[in-house]
RNA sequence: CGGGGCGUAGCGCAGCCUGGUAGCGCACACGGUUCGGGACCGUGGUGUCGAAGGUUCAAAUCCUUUCGCCCCGACCA
C-alpha cells in the first residue's frame, strides 16, 4: 500500500483526551479517531490490525470445529423477555422501538438469539455438539466508557457458543475453547494469564478470563508463581500472615474518640492485624454483620456471593440494629447473622466493646462469638497461597477473553431441548466464550511500545514491512523502492511504502510511530554501494544489505 | 449515577481572576533556501470563544441553565 494513498493521520501532539498508551499512540499513529465518547472509527490501518487478529481467531477457532455465522444486532424483546435479562439488565442495554411500537434492544451479547436458533435447529442427541460463533458488533450503553479503545461502547467480540449433550460434552467444549485461546493469544504475542474468574451476571458454575498484564487494565489477578494459583481478585483465596495468639484476658478499655482501627491501634500500641472489623450490611434477608481482620479490607463480590444483594449500612441503622455508634462495633452479643473470614478463627483479638467509647480486648472467636467462617477479604500482595503457601503477587491486567459454562441457563427458558438415545426430551448444555478484538490490539501496544511509538508483535501488525524511500527525487532510489515494494508485494508480505515527498525526518519519525517490525531504508549513499538498510523497530538494529538479497533476507 | 477537570483556528494551548470586541506554537497554502531523525526565512488564510438566556454602554471574560469530552469512584454479558 502506498503511504501518500492512504489515511495515515499521525498526530505530533499528544491528543489532550487521552491517557492510557494504547490510546495516545493509537490516536498519535493514526489508527482511530473518536466519534463520541466510547465510539470509534478504525482508520486503514487500524482495520488492517482488527482484520489481521480477526483471521487469527477464525483460523483458531474454525479448528475446534467452530462454525461462522452472523447475527442481527437488533433483537426482538421477546427474546430477552424469555431469559429475564431483559428486566435484569439496567441502562447497560440499548432499548427503542420499531415503528409500530415494538420493543427491540440493541444486543450486548448473544446467548438468547444462538440459543432461539438452537432451540429451533437442533432436535436429537446425534446432531450435538456444535460450537457456533460470530464476530461482530456489541453494542452496551457502558456507564463509563474509557481509556480509548479498552472500553467502548461499541465494540467488536468475537463470540463462540457450545452446545452439548451432557457436562462431559460441555466440559470439552469448554477445553477446546480454552486451549484455542491460548493459541490465539500466543499467536497475537501476548503476554496474558488464564485465571478463575467470577461466573457473576452468566450464571453457571465455571469460568475463567484470560488477562493480559498492563498498568492500564481495570481488573487485578492474584498470581502464585510457585504453583501457578492464578485468578481475578474478586475472588482470589489468600492466606495473611499468621499472627501470634496472645493471652489477653477479656476486658473493656477505654478509648474516648477513637474510631478507626487505625486511630486503636495508635492509642492502644496494638498492630491492626491484632484487630477485628466489623461491618454492618443490609441484605434483602436483614441486617448481616461481616468481620474481617483490622489489616484487611471486605471483599464485596465474595460477600455478595454468600449473602446476595446489599448494601453497607447507614449511620443511624447501625446504632439502632446494633445498639451502638459506627466505630465502637464489636462481634459480641448480637442476634443478627455473622459473617467471618475464615483467617479470623484462631487468635485473641481487639474489636468495639459495643458500648461508646470502649474497645474489648481478649476477645476469643468462637466463646466470644459464632459467626460463618468464610473467605471474605481481599488478597493482598505478599500474602500466601492457599495451596501451595508460597507468597502471591497482584498485577493489573486487561481483560481479553473469558469462557463460561452456562449450563442450562439460557436453553431451558428458551426451550432448547433434544431427544436423548431414549427418546426423553432434555435441555442442551451451553457454553459461551468471548475475546475483545480491540482490546487484544490495545493491550499489544500497552504491552509492546517505547518513546517513540507502537512496536507491533509481528502477526497483528497493519503491514509486514515499511519501505522508506528516503529522498523520492532521486530516481535510483525510487526505481529500487519500487522493485522491492513489487517483489515483496508478489513474495505475499504485506508492504507499505512511505512513497510522500517529506523529508528523512519526518519519514523515520512517522515509521516508529506507526510501529511496522521491519523497516527498509533506502538512502542515496548507501544505494551508491547497491547497499540498503533494514531496521528492526523493535531492537532498533540496523543492518546494511545488497539490494538483491533484501528479499530473500526478509521472506 | 456521585466527585473533580476541561470546552477559544485542524491539533496543542494562552487570554478569563481585574469586562473594552481574540492571540501563540504546530499544521495548512504560496515563494525561496534546505534535504538521513518531526528544517529555515518570507508571505498568506483560518474562529458562530461548546450552546441558550441574563447583567452591562460593552461579555471569551461576570451570573444562570444546558450540552459535550476527560479523569477518579460506583457500575460492568
Amino acid at each position: 500500500m502506498r503511504f501518500s494513498k492512504t489515511l495515515i493521520p499521525t498526530l505530533r501532539e499528544t491528543p489532550a483526551d487521552a491517557e492510557s498508551a494504547s490510546h495516545i499512540l493509537m490516536l498519535r499513529a493514526g489508527y482511530i479517531r473518536q466519534l463520541a465518547a466510547g465510539l470509534y472509527i478504525y482508520l486503514p490501518l487500524g482495520l488492517r490490525v482488527i482484520e489481521k487478529i480477526n483471521k487469527i481467531i477464525r483460523e483458531e477457532i474454525n479448528a475446534i470445529d467452530g462454525q461462522e455465522i452472523s447475527m442481527p444486532v437488533l433483537h426482538p424483546a421477546e427474546v430477552w423477555q424469555a431469559t429475564g435479562r431483559w428486566y435484569e439488565i439496567g441502562d447497560e442495554m440499548f432499548r427503542l422501538k420499531d415503528r409500530t411500537g415494538r420493543d427491540m434492544c440493541l444486543g450486548m451479547t448473544h446467548e438468547e438469539i444462538m440459543t432461539w436458533l438452537a432451540s429451533r435447529e437442533i432436535r436429537s442427541y446425534r446432531e450435538l455438539p456444535h460450537i457456533w460463533y460470530q464476530i461482530q458488533t456489541k453494542l452496551r450503553d457502558e456507564a463509563r466508557p474509557k481509556s480509548g479503545v479498552l472500553r467502548t461502547r461499541e465494540f467488536l467480540m468475537k463470540d463462540s457458543y457450545s452446545f452439548d449433550a451432557d457436562e462431559e460434552g460441555l466440559e470439552r467444549s469448554y477445553q477446546l475453547h480454552a486451549s484455542a485461546y491460548n493459541r490465539i493469544f500466543t499467536r497475537c504475542e501476548l503476554k496474558f494469564y488464564m485465571v478463575e474468574s467470577d461466573p457473576g451476571m452468566m450464571g453457571g458454575a465455571t469460568s475463567h478470563e484470560f488477562m493480559a498484564p498492563s498498568p492500564a487494565g481495570e481488573d487485578e489477578v492474584v498470581l502464585c508463581s510457585s504453583c501457578g494459583y492464578a485468578a481475578n481478585i474478586e475472588l482470589a483465596i489468600s492466606q495473611p500472615g499468621k499472627i501470634e495468639i496472645r493471652d489477653w484476658n477479656f476486658e473493656e478499655v477505654h478509648t474516648p474518640e477513637k474510631r478507626t482501627v487505625e486511630e486503636v491501634s495508635n492509642f492502644l500500641k496494638i498492630a491492626h492485624e491484632y484487630f477485628i472489623k466489623s461491618i454492618l450490611l443490609i441484605s434483602n434477608n436483614g441486617p448481616v454483620l461481616a468481620l474481617v481482620r483490622g489489616d484487611q479490607e471486605l471483599q464485596e463480590k465474595k460477600i455478595n456471593r454468600i449473602i446476595g444483594e446489599y448494601r453497607p449500612a447507614q449511620k443511624g441503622e447501625v446504632k439502632e440494629i446494633l445498639g451502638v455508634e459506627a466505630g465502637f462495633i464489636g462481634p459480641m452479643n448480637h442476634k443478627i447473622r455473622i459473617i467471618a473470614d475464615t483467617c479470623l478463627q484462631k487468635g485473641v483479638y481487639v474489636s468495639g466493646a459495643n458500648k461508646e467509647q470502649y474497645h474489648a480486648k481478649g476477645i476469643r472467636p468462637g466463646s466470644d462469638f459464632v459467626a460463618e467462617w468464610h473467605d471474605i477479604h481481599i488478597a493482598k500482595e505478599g500474602e500466601f497461597c492457599h495451596k501451595c503457601n508460597a507468597p502471591l503477587r497482584i498485577e493489573k491486567v486487561i481483560e481479553i477473553g473469558n469462557i463460561f459454562k452456562l449450563g442450562t441457563k439460557y436453553s431451558i427458558p428458551l426451550k432448547a431441548f433434544y431427544l436423548d438415545e431414549k427418546g426423553l426430551e432434555k435441555p442442551i448444555i451451553m457454553g459461551s466464550y468471548g475475546i475483545g478484538t480491540a482490546r487484544i490490539a490495545a493491550a499489544a501496544i500497552e504491552q509492546n511500545h517505547d518513546r517513540d511509538g507502537i512496536i507491533w508483535p509481528k502477526s497483528i501488525a497493519p503491514f509486514d514491512i515499511e519501505i522508506l524511500p528516503l529522498n523520492i527525487n532521486d530516481r535510483n532510489t525510487v526505481e529500487i523502492a519500487e522493485n522491492l515494494y513489487r517483489d515483496l508485494t508478489e513474495k505475499g508480505m504485506d508492504v507499505l511504502i512511505d512513497d510522500r515527498d517529506e523529508r528523512a525526518g519526518v519519514k523515520f519519525k512517522d515509521a516508529d510511530l506507526i510501529g511496522i517490525p521491519t523497516h527498509i531504508i533506502i538512502g542515496e549513499k548507501n544505494l551508491k554501494e547497491g547497499l540498503v538498510e533494514t531496521k528492526n523497530r523493535k531492537t532498533k538494529e540496523v543492518k546494511k544489505v545488497k539490494v538483491d538479497e533484501v528479499v530473500k533476507l526478509l521472506c
